[in-house]
DNA sequence: AGCCACATTTGACACGTTCCAATACTCGCG
DNA sequence: CGCGAGTATTGGAACGTGTCAAATGTGGCT
């Protein structure tokens, strides 16, 4: 309705150039006090609002910077959010979040519209790997980093969580426990993450000596708890004498569809199919038998991306690309035969 | 690394005026298809990439809308995010999404900087009801949606479920099943849900004729699992003669903390705490018990704010500001004694 | 009075786009 | 051959900032 109130007004209504607002605003010290009060006052008066497009098209860089998950519904990705912002805000930069819903589409029309918005870089957890679209974005200069993803070329920084060992720590465990016939399920495979904590189920298995066709691979359309209740279903459909006693599943959103399909089966959690989940997210805990999950550090996930960002940003020139690896740890309960009751609270 | 290219960059690469590459960006039809093609053949040798905030500037408005929510990591938002990209997208619109997490402070500051972004509008789950600051936005030329939330003064659109009907919905149930003494679970009691859901827990007592001293209120700290938890300490820890045998929560999280806590303390649901909760996010029919909960159109919610959104910037002149209401409804599970095996699914 | 140092303020330009009025060119028709 | 009607292209003026060299004012000192 108002017709929009630029530096110009302020500065006409605070009798001074438009040059002495901006230092106003930007370096109120080398104003004189009484000049500054006036400027002050004519803002207020005015309900001026800075142009933020404007400051940044004279600056060629936003102050925001972009992250793109996979998936928003899934409370991993919202903690590693919000690490990122709590270590974004303190550098004054806002976020801008988007969702890639594990499809390519949507990823490439969000990291078209982050270039285009000129973002100070690009944290992402991709859905393919090793993505030329990345390598451009980083050749025309916005720099990108990815989370819960590796740098296979080493041409960006990356931070992200060893999935191998956390799948072996996760089959070990159900080994040890006794289980002969074991699945994976999870999907696509084209994820990394899938892929990876796959491996690390591998790898137990040949550690301990047993055939990799005990190991039996299930795959979901995607990391949701409607792809863990669809494999539930092929499950609960197998002989019992072939269906595996244990699942391990590549992420808590498959795990409790799993669960969840169990349960309306009145298939025993643990006694007739173990499960162990991955992320170990805050509902795992209250799940309808608990869930044994392996766990990430999600925000600081986050967080450190955001400070891998920053210090390529600041330091362009000198900087060497990163990439940091975290460890992941399993946290036992009932849904593998852990304690039935356990005083630790996920 | 490379120096940014800009539109400049490409006519001269192409032999043509700067006003025609612009032609050829905006109105491709305009422009003879030799010289367009030659342009198409610049843009690409030469990577180039529209600059959002000169467009921005130059148009006055960015092609963005902010969403502001209470808590991104509750399903419930991020579920009623989904569906106002979904809507905005369609328009070629991109959304900002903003945690206030329950925090004035934080909601200020997201405010403020959406306003700095001049984003088409404003949807917003606001901390506080009656908020100035919302209405100073709406007169310096930023419209305001209220989404899950009502708009008292009539000032803008808002998109609400009756929440006062959802609360009796759920205590009609649980007192039809035969309870005494309820609790109703939930705070802050300054957040218009908690208020409006008690207030419906209150009706449906007095409509039963009981006494509102019946209703104890639990306050939480915040709508979350951990304060679920914390409230459900305080349950167990009551005299069983005094204690309730029932209680509704202001939303899941509360519900699932305090089912955590009960099975924690091997206090049964239902038998011995019937429990509801708010929103059925996608977890509630996979807890421990699985809840009962009153189900809110959480997708339409959000793209039905994105339309009255639109429907206010396209047709700013003859728009009348509109409270749409949805109604909710309660799907009763295994948490208040409903049947043990369902076969439907959440 | 004249000069200098210092503090403050000014004015103009650049950032990359879009939009519009003006120009150049082409063709058909009288 | 000239004219009108298109069609295709051009040039330049905004949009709101930030920056910086230059201008202006102020006061002290010789």
């Amino acid at each position: 309705m108002n017709a929009p109130v630029s530096i110009k007004d302020v500065a006409a209504h605070a009798g001074v150039s438009l040059g002495t607002v901006s230092n106003v605003l930007n370096r109120p010290e080398i104003v004189a006090q009484s000049t500054r009060d006036r400027v002050y006052e004519a803002i207020k008066m005015l309900g001026f609002v800075r142009n933020e497009s404007a400051r940044q098209l004279r600056a060629g860089r936003s102050r925001t910077i972009g992250l793109v998950v996979l998936d928003v519904a899934n409370p991993f990705f919202t903690d590693m959010a919000r690490g990122v912002e709590d270590e974004a805000s303190m550098s004054g930069l806002s976020v801008m979040l988007c969702n890639s819903d594990e499809q390519d589409g949507r990823e490439a029309r969000h990291l078209e519209l982050l270039e285009q918005h000129r973002v100070q870089g690009i944290l992402i957890t991709p859905v393919r790997e090793a993505d030329e679209r990345l390598a451009r974005l980083q050749e025309r200069g916005t720099p990108v980093v990815l989370v819960d993803s590796r740098s296979a070329s080493g041409h960006q920084c990356s931070v992200s969580v060893d999935d191998v060992l956390g799948g072996d720590l996760a089959v070990s465990h159900l080994l040890k426990a006794g289980h002969e016939r074991l699945a994976f399920v999870g999907g696509p495979a084209s994820l990394r993450q899938v892929a990876d904590r796959c491996e690390g189920a591998s790898r137990a298995m040949a550690r301990a000596g047993r055939s990799p066709t005990d190991l039996q691979v299930l795959a979901t359309a995607a990391l949701t708890v409607a792809g863990g209740r669809t494999a539930g279903g092929q499950i609960a459909e197998m002989p019992p004498a072939e269906r595996p006693t244990a699942a391990f599943c590549a992420n808590d959103l498959v795990a409790l569809g799993l669960l969840q399909e169990m349960t309306r089966r009145k298939i025993s959690v643990p006694d007739e199919l173990a499960i162990v989940g991955y992320d170990d997210i805050e509902f795992a805990g209250a799940a309808a038998v608990p869930l044994s999950s392996v766990r990430q550090p999600r925000q600081d996930l986050g967080r450190m991306a955001a400070r891998l960002l920053m210090e390529e940003t600041y330091d362009s020139d000198g900087h060497q690309h990163r990439q940091v690896v975290f460890q992941p740890e399993l946290e036992v309960r009932q849904s593998s035969g852990g304690p039935v009751d356990s005083d630790r609270l996920g």
